[in-house]
Formats: structure tokens, C-alpha cells, sequence
DNA sequence: TAAAATTATTTTAAGCTTAAAATAAATTAA
DNA sequence: TTAATTTATTTTAAGCTTAAAATAATTTTA
């Protein structure tokens, strides 16, 4: 720490005290916040509405952008959930008749997942609910708002991966 | 859906179709994705540091603040999470000596929890280094980034707020 | 090619999480 | 004051989630 060569003086508008972060605390917290109040909102009307589990719901969404299908191993980086995860989530999926569990072709350690066609027709009903909920949630936010809010997003993901990245790689 | 009923020529700059709402789903996933990016990280580093979770680690930084310690209630409403999901983490911290279960002297109903000293201690230093984490994870954003950010999620926490009160009050 | 390393997935154990039902104490209303 | 309601917490059953270890197939390397 050097802050002692730090000259202070009444001219100097705001020295800032090293090693405090608070504000980044509290803008953390209310990142976090905001993202608990949308998803559990969400997570109830899914359940009032549909019966069906937020997990359930992401997997199909993702399932739903891969008419062909994607691997466990996909899955698992665009959800950001663990391998081992998904191996329950989808064991309940097949079981409900949702979605198709089939030996990649090409690699036989892979396992395509692919909706069934009951899967897509139930998911794109819930999807057509879903987009209405989200819009209501943001419903305050003016255009200039939302557009803020989706560059400063963008900029707090790329510094969060930045931070990620510095660890393991 | 009366869109029939909207003009339409070529002096109309942008004639919104109803019931897209794409923007605010781009919008919504986005949140998660840092969100749930941030949260992952700080979940990896309290275990590989700590060998602490993160919902032990977010019970004790309630309690840290509530010197004279909480109820379960209260608890459940600061952390956004059920009742019975903090009667199993508060059993689990209470045989791991962090925190102390008493009964309120003035409601025989209610639980006060409280951080005991061991479980304070243990707390600010992991708090410490927490503090630090968020302010590299949110490192690239500039002081009006952050004030700008924490701004419009407000303005989304109220919004939120106001869509789900809608439901149910 | 055989061995080593990597990749894909599953299994396991532990803990987290929820919704709903149950229990118990306090408050309100008749 | 008794009865009805509300409030605080726990229990239960089911499912979600992770990290770490195990299994199996593919790819790389020597």
C-alpha cells in the first residue's frame, strides 16, 4: 500500500480511501437482487401456470434454438450448469416425454439431446407466456433505459469474465 | 389483436409490431448471464478459500449486520429464500459453531439467530477478501458506469417490484 | 501403434431449494 | 373468553445443484 506518498491537501476533491469497495458491493448486491426478484417471479408463475420447473423451462429454450439437437457437454456451457446437473434434468425430461436422449452418430461417448415434438409444441405455448411476463417486469424501463441497461450489462460481462479468465487460464 | 387497425405507410419510422418483445428477453437474459456468472465465481473462490458455501456465507453477512441478531422471518425476507430452506442452513451453521439459536424472550414462536464470535470473526475476514472480488469482477466499469448501472436497476428492482405486487396484493 | 492425455458423460455424496402441509404460539374478533 | 385467524417455524417430499471421482471413448504424442 502506498498511500502514503499520496499528497493530501484541501485542494485534492476526493482522495479515495484505498481498499474501499463498497460500492461495488452495493451494486453487486442489487445486480443480484433484481436477477432473485425476475427469477423466482418467474419461477412461480411457471409453476402456477404450466406445472413445469425453471430448469426444465431453460432447457428447452436452449433445446428449442438446436433443431438438430446439441450435446450434454453444450448444454452444460450455455447454461452455465455442471455436467452432472443435467444428466438428472434431462433422465426427468426423457421420462415426461419432453425431450430425446440418441447416441451422437460421429462420437459414441456423446449424447444428442433434441426436443420431441410434444416438447417444442408445450414449450413455444409456454415461450409465448414467458416473452409477456419479461416484458411486464421491465415494463418501466423506456427504450433509452433498456438500451443503457443492455450496453452496461454487456460491459459488466465482459469485465466479469475478464476477472474469471485471469484465475484459470 | 387489433394491429389491423394501425396505418401503415412509409412515413411511420418504426411501427412496432405488438407482441415482440424480443428486446426485452435479450434484455433479461443478459442479467442472468452476470448475474449468475459473478455468482458462480464467488461461489468457486468462498469454497476453494474458505471451504464455505455461499449461502452460509450470505446467512453470516445478514447477521453481521444485525448485531443484536434476526429472526428466521426476517432472515427469509433479506435473503429472498424460504423458511424451511434456512431452517436446514441455520441447523448446519449452528453445529458448525458459527451461529446461536435462541428463543425470542418476548415470542415463544420465534427463533433469534445471531452470529456467535467465532462465527463473527471467521466472517470479516472472509468479507474482506469478498470485497475485493467484486471490485475486480466489476473492475472495467468507470464511476459512471457503475453509478449509471446501479441507477437503472433500480429503476428495474421497483419495476419488478410493481409487476409482481399486481399478482397478488 | 501403444501410452498418455483429453473429452463426454455418469455416478456419488452432500448440501441447497422450493412448495405444501403440519405444528404451535400469538393476535383478533365475536 | 372462546373461537377464528394470523404469524413463525419446522417438516416433508421432490427436485435442483455442485464438486469430485469414476467410466468410457476419442485424440494426441512418443
Amino acid at each position: 500500500m502506498d498511500d502514503q506518498a499520496i499528497p493530501l491537501d484541501a485542494e485534492t476533491k476526493a482522495v479515495e480511501k484505498p481498499e474501499d469497495h463498497r460500492e461495488e458491493l452495493r451494486l453487486w448486491l442489487r445486480l443480484l437482487t433484481c436477477s432473485t426478484l425476475i427469477e423466482g417471479e418467474v419461477r412461480r408463475r411457471l409453476r402456477e401456470r404450466f406445472d413445469v420447473t425453471l430448469p426444465r423451462f431453460d432447457l428447452m429454450a436452449q433445446l428449442d434454438k438446436a433443431p438438430e439437437g446439441m450435446s450434454l457437454s453444450d448444454l452444460s456451457k450455455r447454461m452455465m450448469v455442471s455436467n452432472g446437473n443435467l444428466t438428472g434434468l434431462v433422465d426427468r425430461l426423457v421420462a415426461s416425454g419432453h425431450v430425446a436422449r440418441t447416441v451422437s452418430p460421429t462420437d459414441r461417448r456423446a449424447m444428442v439431446i433434441s426436443l420431441t415434438e410434444a416438447g417444442r409444441a408445450e414449450f413455444r405455448t409456454m415461450a409465448g407466456e414467458h416473452e409477456h411476463w419479461i416484458a411486464d417486469l421491465f415494463g418501466d424501463l423506456n427504450t433509452k433505459d433498456r438500451s443503457d441497461l443492455m450496453r452496461l450489462l454487456a460491459k459488466t460481462k465482459l469485465s466479469a469474465r475478464r476477472a474469471i479468465m485471469g484465475d484459470e487460464k
